[in-house]
DNA sequence: TGTTAGCACTCAGGCAAAGGGAGTGCTAAC
DNA sequence: GTTAGCACTCCCTTTGCCTGAGTGCTAACA
């Protein structure tokens, strides 16, 4: 269920070969000092450790562990006299060796699957009402890429003359997502001819993924049995128009705000910060397609998205699919201090359950 | 150009009163005194106002006005020893009887024309991009209300069979906004059935807004002759269902982030509270439509609007219009510090400049 | 040899006192 | 009616002190 092979290659191999030094007693208080940090969000002491643990050793042995694992790098202090952090190191060894993710109990499940209609339903409020649910029971904030255009299949497309030389563009895809373009034509058409235009191409790209539906417009341009008719070629023309342009990856931001109820964003700048991040979606878009490629679960630990204005935060995705494939990614975003152990098996879950909702439509 | 009229008389009749005791000093002290305050966001004390505007008067004297002006409401001192800031009041009385809005300059006109393209826009499109203009020439955050469905022409109807009963149903206003909604059916439709209906529903629904629309497939109801084909009355049905939900009106807010770079959300708690607002459309939504019903450039300050979220904020809206009348709000959100005679013909002229690419949806 | 107790040391954060600065209101003189 | 002068107020910053939590080191112990 959770695999983050994509990337921990990428990042990791050395960590995870440190990892290998660190023996059972080491494991357990770095275990416990990120536990303990995940909830508190301050620095934790050696003896913070040892009265909440039962390891059966005195602090000034956990400080010695403690200074150890400093100088490997999982950990850090603040300032000489404050307790220890997690660094993302060592969040990153936590993940990977010592998380045990719980299975979603049967309420939990109950609880996020009530906030879906089972009928009626369309793909984008499908979408938002995930990053809605993500975001209220993570307490942090749901984001969800929609499917690109491009890898979705065309339905059905629709010419609606609004006035002279103004026709409106429908497309349908088959899950039932709708876009529309405006298109100013140099000579006007009348309803009737943009009629026979869309019977045409509906005949022709019905059934055909919008890659393959651009592939087949320049076919069919070039061969030429669509010059026989001026006004086939004219929808042709048209069609290529309306089919190249790649509208930008769409995200739905859910529950910013909670975030920032996280005491790591009292610090008014990195809030800013992070909300500029919000607002300007591409970036977020980029690092969602990221995570789009592989299977699982993915975790994001702060700079290992290559993002700074996200510093200080990570990100737990999962990818959702229909019928036809990968389609999209959802997950939450929250500080690196995150109940991982938690947020991981809701994301799992959603991820799945969307996955469901949105099969149906591909009968 | 600049009219307050519809809430003046609501708020500030007895402000107005008032006003008429200030004499020629007091009313070029205050002024002075909120034009320096909404430069430097600081209390503004009596030398500073002597020092800085040609008054021919001591600061002593200044001081006996103000507290002239305290007394009377128009300003106060947020503890004993600062200077003063002007109250809610204050501000009313400034914009209403002081305030100069000047012309916007040629240049700065061809400077928010610019970021709209001439042709192809849909109005989806103005209407986002009007708010980005607002945003980023105002350095405030922009807010626009679209048009409600319900006051829309309808144009075009089509249904689109998904999948066995799964029926997408695809709305067309003149203007060229697109709705869709999906509807689960009992039994299934072929889609040769589905195009009798439009059929039907286009020839008996085009050119009528949606509240006419209403009325009149209730009345095709209960005259007899729908009942002549079982199709057309399940068409009707249909698309009563269709119609009959308002979608929550939609609002679009750009540059928020902008406005948290004001000196006045360096406090966190208030910073929190309009980010949850903005979240939160729903009042926003209420406040742009009251300023809807007004004609000309209204202005909301702090508590005028009835909406603790936004306490210290302003609001400067205007509406915008097609052929039908006005249609939607847009404006700009920002501190009640704002400089207003800055702010005021930006709206004014971003309503006008979207009602003129507007109205040509309507030939 | 690994573990532990003890101790000196460090440093952030809280609190109170002190000082400076900006501004006020009042009074008396112009 | 206006102004200069002055005592007063209060915020804000700086300073110093103290406390508590935590560390690293050392020496003793098992």
């Amino acid at each position: 269920m959770l695999t983050t092979a994509g990337f921990s290659g990428l990042f990791f191999g050395a960590t995870f070969m440190l990892g290998e030094e660190l023996n059972e007693r080491s494991r357990r208080i770095l275990e416990a000092l990120i536990e303990d940090h995940i909830e508190s969000a301050e620095p934790v002491g050696s003896r913070t450790i040892t009265r909440r643990h039962q390891l059966g050793v005195s602090p000034a042995t956990v400080r010695n562990v403690m200074a150890d694992l400093e100088e490997m790098g999982y950990i850090c202090a603040p300032h000489t006299s404050a307790g220890r952090i997690p660094t993302e190191k060592g969040y990153r060894f936590y993940i990977d060796s010592l998380l045990q993710v719980r299975q979603l109990s049967q309420a939990d499940q109950q609880r996020i699957e009530q906030h879906y209609r089972l009928k009626g339903m369309r793909v984008e409020e499908v979408l938002r009402e995930a990053g809605k649910v993500l975001s209220s029971i993570s307490h942090y904030t749901g984001l969800v890429l929609a499917p690109r255009f491009t890898s979705t299949v065309f339905r059905h497309i629709e010419f609606i003359r609004l006035s002279s030389g103004r026709v409106l563009a429908i497309l349908v895809t088959r899950s039932g997502t709708v876009q529309n373009r405006l298109v100013e034509l140099e000579e006007d058409l009348r309803q009737g001819e943009l009629e026979q235009m869309t019977n045409y191409l509906n005949r022709t790209l019905t059934g055909l993924t919008i890659q393959e539906v651009r592939a087949r417009i320049l076919q069919e341009m070039a061969e030429e049995k669509a010059l026989y008719s001026s006004l086939l070629t004219q929808a042709l023309q048209l069609s290529r128009q309306l089919f190249q342009d790649e509208a930008a990856g769409e995200v739905f931001i859910e529950g910013a705000a909670n975030i920032f109820e996280q005491p790591e964003f009292a610090d008014l700048e990195r809030m800013k910060r992070l909300f500029r991040a919000f607002e300007q979606k591409s970036r977020l878009v980029a690092l969602l397609d990221k995570s789009q490629q592989a299977e699982g679960v993915q975790i994001f630990i702060g700079a290992e998205s290559e993002y700074s204005e996200i510093e200080g935060c990570s990100l737990v995705t999962a990818s959702y699919s229909n019928r036809l494939g990968t389609i999209g990614t959802l997950g939450v975003i929250g500080p690196t201090r995150m109940p991982y152990s938690l947020v991981i098996p809701i994301v799992d879950y959603t991820a799945r359950l969307v996955s469901k909702l949105l099969e149906t439509d591909n009968r």
